[in-house]
DNA sequence: ATCTTATTTAAGATTTATTCTTATTTAAGA
DNA sequence: TCTTAAATAAGAATAAATCTTAAATAAGAT
């Protein structure tokens, strides 16, 4: 019942980090959400109960709990856009260091079945993959500035 | 050489849309470009030959190519984004319409092998399938009001 | 239980990407 | 060349996220 409040608690002690009764209240909106909510969903639901929160605070306590491994974080809705002269069918692979963005294939991809679920879903217009991580340049700048 | 120009030309005419200087600049630079420019990056290369040209010319351009399907665009490096409080490895399907996001598991997908070029560009951290597409919902609803 | 202090917070300002408004310009067909 | 609907420039507006600063507070020390 209480034992992810019990285990936020201990991680906010293992970190150094106060529990404070805004951070609780948080944790507690966004453990209980389900369809992926916005910052201003946890921040309203919030509000009910603490009228004075700031959405700064909201801001903060998700990314720490981001930062944590306790939540998870997706960003499908933005508007920020790059652009890409490429319209063959591809996927990316990102590097979270330098934010570079590089282009592949793979045809195999395509030949495996998706979950029945998936299929189920509705219509498909597209599958894309995306690989996270820390290419191999910025691997190397970490290497040589230790 | 200049037949993608021809194609921009034709296009813009079956679209009843005027193909202007601004249009044509905008064009040159993203088809030249790599790496994913942004609507910045775009807006600053074209300045140089057109210092009059206004960023929201850029976007209203970029956003009709990519309309047509001249070029692509992504979405990686937003910060607008969205919690989930499930942090089990998972993937997601959206709907562009109603904009709902569905959590879906697949373990299949990490069985099969990943392109070389992925497995050599650097320490990968996670992937993630995305799939696009028009939910069943959506689907009934826009049958009815047909 | 009270004191102390480094953290955290609230409130509002700032930043940044994008879109909107409106007067002016212009492409392209007549 | 004329006409006009569409496109543009310039700057205002909007919205998500972050920053700044003074006040509040959690939690360890006394
Ligand atoms: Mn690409
Ligand atoms: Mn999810
Ligand atoms: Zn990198
Ligand atoms: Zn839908």
């Amino acid at each position: 019942m209480d034992n992810k409040f019990e285990l936020l608690k201990e991680i906010c002690k293992n970190h150094g980090v106060k529990l404070t009764y805004q951070k609780l209240e948080i944790f507690r909106e966004i453990i209980k959400a389900k369809n992926h909510p916005s910052v201003e969903d946890i921040y309203n639901r919030v509000k009910v109960n603490m009228p004075t929160i700031s959405i700064d605070t909201v801001y903060r306590s998700l990314n720490t709990f981001y930062s944590w491994g306790l939540i998870s974080k997706v960003h499908i809705f933005c508007d920020k856009a790059r652009f890409d002269s490429n319209t063959r069918l591809h996927h990316h692979m990102l590097c979270t260091e330098c934010e570079k963005l590089w282009d592949f294939y793979w045809p195999e991809f395509y030949s495996i079945e998706l979950p029945a679920e998936v299929k189920e879903w509705g219509n498909i217009e597209g599958q894309f993959v995306e690989i996270r991580g820390i290419c191999r340049e910025c691997l190397k700048e970490s290497e040589t500035s230790r």
